[in-house]
DNA sequence: AAAAAAAATTAGTCTCGTCTAAAAAAAGTC
DNA sequence: GACTTTTTTTAGACGAGACTAATTTTTTTT
């Protein structure tokens, strides 16, 4: 098993990020922005990265991954959002302090540690974000922005993410019907008389209100 | 707050480690040794460290920790200890396996985090090898070189650090009675007449024969 | 106390990842 | 199509941290 510095790991999480529908390659500025650097060092990076086969190049043409570049990219992305699950989970964190931290962590070299946590964590298939988890051998579809539940309609499916009302009477509503952070469900039934809507998850049905569902930001699935 | 490089880091660690019964100073040699570099990479560092006053140093003579640099160290110490912990409680690594991994977790910048895991373990007060977890003030006591249980007389207090006869069956009889790795007990009784032993750990009384005795590492507190 | 051995330091080089300044290529504009 | 602006690449340098080889200081041996 070969191993890579934080600093290419870190160039290629950013390409892999910045990739989404960019089928021409990613730009040499586009990357420097990202990582607070100078284009002329992501040159110099893609040129390394180039020579270990990482990434395909060609001179003022954008950067694009190679497979294997991809593989290692997404293994980042896998070891980042395991560690932000830990962190809010576990420690406590809020979903808004984890990421410095996690940036750390992501760059841990080993196997079998991501393997155990994924598994300690139980097997989560969403950050704190709303995001997925790529798994094990990196497949993983990443979704749509973020959007509310009123979006939806009948037969979609999403993630909660987050909240628009931040009270804690509204918090407290979310966390009596098991709503927390993470919950996957599905929209079952949609009342036109008053926007109100039936939705599934863990096994269960719950109606949310117009009010309700307008305060709650999810992802789509 | 100051931020150091894990090349520092590892420096102060060393440092700290090899100081034990050192008042004279640390040798560049031994530094060397322990860290797999050379001495004139040593020289270097330490030069370094002294223009930071984390060291003292006089040519030739050797070196030895500041109480910047001391503190720094134990901070390292501490969080190197804590991963250990998690490692091993939270994660089923084997005692022997954890300290690669750690050794990149205890580089992790987050007073938060640190101390978050800290609550989350338990506030433990030894790591998996029986050795004294720091508290975030820095304070803490390294203790004794591992000997056998059988080597303790009445009052004398230890931690349980490992086994020499490690049989299924035999783990097995110490899961029974709890006496986990880290398990602290008092030595309260001596049978001479079959070298039998009572200790007192989580405030309970057990009788041990020679024989098991013989088998547990533990280390003096 | 002189010679030999060991330990520590200096001098000079290397790689990694970054930077600035300058040059070259591409894209946008009139 | 020529001119300007933006983007990208090259050239050259630097700091961190490691190395080798040579030198100096300390310690050990006789």
């Amino acid at each position: 098993m070969k191993s890579y510095s934080f600093a290419e790991e870190n160039y290629l999480k950013s390409i892999h990020s910045l990739s989404f529908g960019q089928p021409e390659g990613v730009s040499t500025n586009s990357i420097a922005r990202l990582l607070n650097t100078k284009a002329s060092s992501v040159t110099a990076m893609i040129g390394k990265l180039h020579t270990k086969e990482l990434v395909s190049y060609e001179k003022y043409k954008g950067v694009t991954l190679t497979p294997e570049g991809e593989k290692i990219a997404i293994g980042v992305l896998r070891k980042h959002r395991l560690w932000e699950v830990f962190l809010v989970d576990k420690l406590d964190f809020k979903w808004d302090e984890v990421h410095e931290v996690a940036e750390q962590l992501e760059h841990i070299r080993s196997v079998q540690l991501t393997d155990r946590l994924d598994k300690f964590l139980g097997e989560p298939k969403f950050d704190p974000h709303g995001d997925p988890i790529p798994s094990s051998d990196g497949v993983y579809r990443e979704n749509q922005p973020t959007c509310l539940l009123s979006d939806l309609n009948v037969g979609d499916q999403g993630v909660v993410v987050g909240v628009l009302d931040s009270s804690k009477e509204f918090l407290r509503f979310l966390s009596d019907k098991d709503l927390l952070l993470g919950t996957q469900f599905s929209v079952v039934k949609l009342f036109e008389y008053d926007e109100s809507r039936e939705i599934k998850f863990d096994d269960r049905t719950e109606s949310l209100s117009q009010r309700v569902s307008t305060n709650i930001k999810i992802k789509r699935l």
